[in-house]
DNA sequence: GCAAAGATTTGCT
DNA sequence: GCAAATCTTTGCC
């Protein structure tokens, strides 16, 4: 590798592959915690750093808006890899997927928590746009959360179709720098899906980045236990 | 056409 | 720790 003299800023971020969330679910969403989710469609470019994800794969799992199979609203859960899929839940919050696996197969990956890079300021502001009120939080907790990372980067239903994988589309993904060290992993059951019943409630399909400051509450949750009940030591 | 539930977040008791 | 906020999507009559 030519190690410059001199370099002039930081490497363009790379697509992130197409080809890897072509395939197995389960290991593009490993894969997927360290790299970049950016937008380029405010004032400000807004860049986070994947740190927490749940897989939803085919129509067997009950937790899956696939369950129901093709629908009006996950219909592109059944199409190609690498679009984005933004639906709202609880009436109120707006949620970014990547879709997963070739088409026909319905699958996709929640990002449930991305850590600020660049442009928080504006990720605040987008959030106290929403909310009408000052949002009073550390910057690494203003996407820490499903519903957060669509407030903070101001997503709605319209974003479902979104190339994530083009370079010119204005809401993408990007591969984490060459050279950064790869997070450390950990595997855990997902979060709100108590609907759903075994197994589907306890696979680990959800990963985290361990030790990140912007998981999410449900992550910070399930990661501290309550130590075991009787004396404990000082 | 109507009723029920939801891949969440926040604030109060 | 628990319940409210809020509205779309789905299931059933």
């Amino acid at each position: 590798m030519t190690e410059g003299s001199g370099v002039a800023g930081p490497p363009p971020g790379s697509p992130f592959p197409r080809h890897v969330l072509a395939g197995d679910t389960l290991a593009a969403a490993r894969a997927l915690l360290g790299a970049r989710l950016v937008s380029d469609r405010g004032v400000e470019r807004l860049v986070g750093r994947i740190v927490e994800v749940e897989a939803y794969v085919g129509e067997a799992d009950r937790a899956s808006h696939a369950r129901m199979g093709r629908t009006p609203r996950n219909r592109v859960m059944f199409g190609p890899p690498g679009i984005a899929y933004v639906y709202l839940v609880y009436g109120m919050h707006h949620c970014l997927n990547v879709v997963t696996e070739p088409e026909s197969r319905p699958a996709a990956i929640l990002i449930r928590a991305v850590e600020p890079l660049a442009g928080s300021g504006a990720m605040r502001r987008a959030r106290e746009r929403g909310r009408g009120v000052r949002v009073a939080v550390p910057d690494a907790r203003l996407a820490a959360g499903p519903g957060l990372v669509g407030a903070a980067f101001g997503l709605d239903r319209s974003d479902t179709g979104l190339d994530l994988c083009d370079p010119a589309s204005g809401l993408r993904l990007e591969a984490a720098p060459a050279g950064e060290a790869p997070p450390t992993v950990l595997a855990t059951p997902r979060i709100g899906i108590a609907y759903a019943g075994e197994p589907w409630t306890s696979v680990p399909w959800r990963f985290l980045v361990a030790g990140s400051p912007s998981l999410s509450g449900g992550a910070a949750s399930a990661l501290t236990r309550r130590p075991a009940p009787g004396p404990r030591p000082a």
